[in-house]
DNA sequence: GGCTGGATGGGTAACGTTACCCACTCCTGA
DNA sequence: TCAGGAGTGGGTAACGTTACCCATCCAGCC
């Protein structure tokens, strides 16, 4: 490894300046009891010497300034949206965002992720789609600020923000319905079963729901595997399989529905021709025309950018629990239509 | 904020296992001299306690164990492949990879994002595809070790992991021009002004080369916007409008690629009886059978897992550069085809 | 018997920053 | 005139870990 060469550091500035590191350190911080006179000399000494603060050992006494975030994987598409949002929001009071994938799936693995954001001393988390036991959350929340995004769960001590899932899904169903299908068939995260409050179990839920309510039980028909291209490619290829197969699908999220356009167009079918296709979440990349996803829309930069106020207004002091929800809406694209003759 | 309770220490451990924080932190470290029993005494210790080491003050003195990953953007679904590759490398040996987005296009923002990694004191750097100045790279080799992928420029300071690009935009221009296409264009990435070691760069140089070699300089068309879907999407809406319009679009990345047949459809054309499109990265989503995307494959998930050994061979102390070479492949699929008839 | 050296364990001073205190100077109002 | 407080600046002890060094023990050898 080359020679490190040694760090300028807060005592440097404070010599060169000819001030007390601890004037230093006020004038970082934005601390009380500092002139306007020390401000703008020390200012000039952080320029000459080209000072950055030492994050590792902030971390040992007081802030970091960083957001930790903790996300499934990186491959949803929808996740960019969320992100930008939070970094808009963030940025501006000098917090950085790191990223960690947390594998969405795998609890053990879940756990270690969360954990390396403690160990690494972030001053708050944004957990998107934890899929978790709500204890480990509430836990987490004690030691840090925390906001999660995308789970129904009501808690005291972290905020939330989330969409109305159940609005959302009974948009696509219903739109679905209002075509003229009858045999939709649903595209499930196998997670459902892990808790009530997943996004997950809530569209598969409402999805019955809406189906038995208008006289459609007996079509329900789900296939539980995974929000993931490969999840609504198994799904749609076993979906399909069934006698008679569904005219139109509605899949947990757009990640799926990826998969599922890919699996009836492997199937020698069209969209939506021969079957119609839903997805969830209305990602950027489902508006291209060449694909032109009908799809939930849900506001992932707007609901980021809320995740990093409340964050930050955690991260002042606040403790009383804020729920923030989104009332999705439903953007319709060309792989929906009425099914064709039987 | 609630009150946080304090942390098992190092401290801690050493009381409970009746030994010195000196002998615990070996243990941690696997340093040299420590007894067989006392690592048992110790392992033991940490389990009842669940004691976990504190990250920022380990950064005070020696390792973090952790990688700091640049991503120009979380969108690109290549970069998912490549992370994938990497993170297998390196949690093995407890390594956790944090990632920071560096924006791509701003060089301020790119800057910021490389000193949030280094103030927050990773043991490596892996920057994919950095658009800043050499130099830059090189100043932060001096004190942290890194690996670079997507870049042509050699250093002796830090390794390098790429596909050959030239071999790669040779593979698609050569596929187009023998489908028997003659007005191929290309949509480059502006940065292309910036260095001649971009890998944007070097796919458009070797575009121009080709068809120049083929006798075609005179159907040399380049629309010179981003490596995005919106940059695809415009590039692609101006080469439209040209007269006469091309018949093949070669996009420098899958995400333009995807702007593109966004634009051609759009545009009332299909892909690909009225333009042929090939994309590059081979993404997993451009196998999907609904887009059926050309595109030139470069193995995203061996990158990773190499920049992960690079990595922690450097961390090892290894100074001697090394440059990692993948030979690209094309994936035909779709969306290329014969030109129609004129 | 004394010397050497490997194996093992521990003591201690950093690392760079901030929280918490205290000191000093003015100014205000009784 | 003087107490009290606001405004400003600084001294110092942590925070949790590890690098560096030293101490001890014991086996093996001259």
């Amino acid at each position: 490894m080359a020679i490190r060469q040694r760090r300028v550091t807060i005592t440097d500035v404070a010599r060169h300046a000819q001030v007390s590191t601890t004037a230093v350190s006020k004038v970082l911080r934005d601390a009380y009891g500092v002139s306007e006179a020390m401000r703008l000399k020390v200012r000039a000494a952080i320029d000459d010497l080209g000072y950055r603060p030492h994050n590792a050992a902030r971390a040992m006494r007081g802030r970091t300034f960083t957001i930790g975030v903790l996300l499934p994987h990186i491959r949803n598409p929808f996740f960019a949206d969320i992100i930008d949002g939070l970094t808009d929001e963030i940025s501006a009071g000098g917090y950085q965002a790191i990223m960690v994938q947390s594998g969405g799936r795998d609890p053990a693995a879940e756990r270690r992720a969360s954990d390396a954001l403690v160990d690494r001393q972030v001053d708050g988390v944004f957990w998107v789609a934890p899929a978790c036991a709500r204890a480990q959350l509430e836990q987490l929340a004690e030691d840090t600020p925390l906001v999660v995004l995308g789970r129904h769960d009501r808690s005291s001590r972290y905020d939330c923000v989330l969409d109305d899932d159940e609005v959302g899904a009974e948009l696509a169903v219903e739109h679905l319905i209002g075509l003229g299908h009858r045999r939709i068939a649903h595209i499930a995260d196998s997670l459902v079963s892990r808790s009530t409050a997943l996004l997950q179990t809530i569209r598969a839920a409402t999805y019955e729901r809406v189906m038995t309510e208008h006289g459609l039980a007996g079509h329900i028909a789900v296939a539980s595997t995974s929000y993931t291209e490969e999840g609504g490619y198994a799904g749609t290829r076993e979906l399909l399989s069934r006698d008679p197969r569904p005219t139109a699908i509605f899949a947990g999220s757009d990640q799926a529905a990826f998969g599922a356009l890919a699996a009836v167009h492997e199937a020698g079918l069209t969209v939506p021709g021969d079957i119609s296709v839903a997805g969830y979440d209305n990602a950027r990349v489902t508006g291209l025309a060449h694909i032109a996803l009908t799809s939930v829309d849900q506001d992932g930069a707007l609901m980021g950018r809320t995740a990093g106020r409340l964050l930050l207004e955690r991260i002042g002091g606040r403790t009383a629990a804020v729920r923030f929800s989104v009332t999705p809406t439903l953007v319709t694209r060309r792989s929906t239509a009425p099914p064709g003759p039987e």
